[in-house]
DNA sequence: CTTCAGAGCGTACGATCGTACGCATGCCGA
DNA sequence: TCGGCATGCGTACGATCGTACGCTCTGAAG
């Protein structure tokens, strides 16, 4: 041979550079069309890698998206756990939910993708239901349990709105909603 | 050869039974793990058959995608064409959300399976668009625009959360998160 | 009864896949 | 300086894939 072959010890960086090719891989191309020569092209290092840094394919998912996932708490907590009052914190969800659905689909796609396997594999259903819990951890501080979970459910469903919709909602209607899911017993119209 | 071989012509419903196994699969398997032979086998039709009724296997998606969404559309309107004032659309949406949540997986799974690829692929972004669309007809003949779409997000958002959630949202949370998502102008606590 | 057009499918090809295994390589102790 | 060993990878194997093509068979026309 007359490249270069094996390194000997080296480079702890090898296995981070690998997770994040596959999720840029699975964010631009799916998670159907990902496999263990594409995400070795992508990420530079070759074949031979994939196997010996991850137990297979499956592990090397499991572990992308729970870095994924952990990623997206991270985002929630820096948007959730500051403000200190109601308002604030109404503000900090509308922030959040426009920060999730701009720009590129990258949060979009792999969103839909965790859920799709959380929908079918309980490894995966664990990492929603920590994401899940935890924001609702910091919507408990200024909302009661009740309106938290509505809250989160809002959430959801207007990122996932504004990202397919050609129109998204504007700040202000995002806000109008974050107000109105989070107000009890109002008079009805 | 001595079983069947060819039949002539017949059965126009060779292609439905297709569609539906397809269906099936992607519920129970997840888009990566259909193949044009197992949706033979699952449809219990020969291999050949899959390429003589469909262009390829990308277009069988596309119509079996199609068909899910005619589905879908269908069921949005039998539960919200009917309601005639306000306090009924709003008893509605609520079934309407715990219908879509209930039982097995089968909807969510589709429906995020869906989304990724309307995340990814205009053709499919236009399914989606027309099913949203189509729904908030409906919505908007009971709620202003804005809060048709505030609550069409809601929809998502709780039927996604219930699904997946180990404590789904009982009846009277959702009708609450209802209630509070087409209330203007609430009284803030 | 004979013919034949076209509906429908059996099958084979080339590509791509996940994975395992043996070998090359550089580091460290002596 | 040199041996041994753990790290890391090149490569090959068997399975599975999508698709195209030519053959089989049916029903209708005459």
């Amino acid at each position: 041979m007359l490249s270069v072959m094996a390194t000997g010890h080296t480079d702890p960086r090898r296995r981070e550079r690998i997770i994040d090719a596959t999720l840029d891989l699975i964010a631009e191309e799916g998670i159907a069309n990902v496999s263990h020569r594409r995400i070795a092209t992508r990420a530079g290092v070759p074949l031979g890698s994939m196997t010996y840094h991850f137990g297979g394919l499956e592990e090397l998912l499991r572990e992308a998206f729970g870095r994924f996932a952990e990623r997206i708490v991270a985002l929630f907590d820096s948007y959730l756990a500051a403000p200190n009052d109601r308002e604030r914190a109404r503000d900090a969800v509308t922030d959040l939910i426009h920060e999730l659905s701009e720009d590129d689909q990258r949060y979009l796609v792999l969103t839909q993708e965790l859920y799709t396997l959380a929908a079918r594999q309980p490894a995966y259903r664990e990492l929603t239901k920590e994401w899940m819990r935890r924001s609702r951890v910091h919507l408990e501080r200024h909302f009661d349990p009740d309106t938290a979970r509505q809250l989160d459910a809002l959430i959801e469903g207007m990122t996932l709105h504004r990202a397919l919709t050609p129109e998204p909602h504007d700040r202000a209607l995002t806000r109008e909603a974050v107000t109105r899911i989070t107000t009890r017993d109002p008079a009805q119209r």
